[in-house]
DNA sequence: AGCCAGGCCCATT
DNA sequence: AATGGGCATGGC
């Protein structure tokens, strides 16, 4: 990846066919952004950035480049995963089509938030439930809010949640908050485990299952040995010439072993691409 | 109006 | 372990 960082308040990337803004931000990894024109702003936990996308190069304007450097996983190779990636069958549309996709390194709170939300719900609407959370109890500072912190969600009422549109996964939200601010459940030894076993303990979590679980290995600890499966998954998965199973578990245990380490990559591709061509 | 959305919980078998 | 009904809400 060629990007250079300049006096610690903007970084700027010179694009390699693997850094696409609209494909980064509309493979359904990340809620919290707005498009203006040909500029992006993101908010992530409790750091914003814009981002500029020109002709030849992409400029990202921030008071922490540490953080997003990181954040856009800047140091990892694209091309080369890609590369790995096109020796499958059934990759090639999809690789092409996603070709500047990036997998984010989000925040584990936020992600396991944002993706109970996710469950059963659509795009547009979860990001306004997210919105609302974040307007209504997360800290205003620079004139945006910060993402809540579990200390703040577990002061909330279950009516709070509902409140926000959450329906009837806003106990599942309160619960979680609760568990995770009190150390019952915590959060940092998650970090240190390998995939399966970390899984293991975010499905002890109300309102995680399988697929929201795989969600939050991929996108907060980037456990790329993770393949989220949804509605979407169903249509890929005989497309990959997999012969049809009974439960999504059956399916992400057989694609985890065609794909390995690749298999969140993969997944990532192929989502975007027939979403956004609505293949169904 | 009715189906669907980046599914999960829980009772039953 | 496996199955199936029920579920808040709003976009389309």
């Amino acid at each position: 990846m060629n990007y250079e960082i300049k006096k610690d308040s903007e970084i700027v990337i010179y694009p390699e066919s693997d850094f696409k803004l609209e494909h980064i931000f509309d493979c359904g990894q990340v809620f919290r952004y707005r498009k203006d024109g040909d500029c992006y702003t993101l908010i992530a936990k409790n750091n914003i950035c814009i981002l500029h996308e020109a002709h030849d190069y992409v400029i990202i304007k921030t008071n922490n480049t540490e953080f997003f450097e990181n954040y856009f996983d800047l140091k990892r190779d694209y091309s080369k995963i890609k590369n790995e990636l096109s020796k499958f069958d059934g990759l090639k549309e999809s690789l092409e089509f996603g070709y500047g996709i990036r997998i984010l390194n989000q925040d584990l709170f936020e992600m396991i938030i944002s993706f109970i939300i996710s469950a059963n719900n659509n795009i547009p609407r979860i990001k306004s439930i997210i919105e609302k959370l974040c307007e209504g109890i997360g800290k205003k500072e620079n004139g945006f809010y910060a993402f809540p912190t579990a200390e703040e969600m577990s002061e909330q009422s279950v009516d709070f949640y509902k409140s926000i549109g959450a329906g009837y996964r806003a106990p599942y939200l309160l619960d979680t908050a609760k568990k995770i601010s009190s150390g019952e459940f915590k959060l940092d030894t998650l970090k240190g485990m390998n995939t399966l076993d970390s899984r293991r303990e975010l499905l002890k979590l109300k309102g995680i299952g399988g697929k929201v679980a795989d969600c939050i290995e991929l996108f907060a600890l980037h456990n790329t040995d993770s393949f989220p499966v949804d509605t979407w998954s169903k249509r890929i998965y005989l497309a990959l010439g997999f012969k049809e199973e009974k439960t999504a578990e059956q399916m992400t245990k057989n694609l985890v072993e065609h794909f390995g380490g690749l298999s969140g990559y993969a997944q990532q591709y192929l989502f975007y691409y027939y979403r956004a061509n609505q293949i169904k």
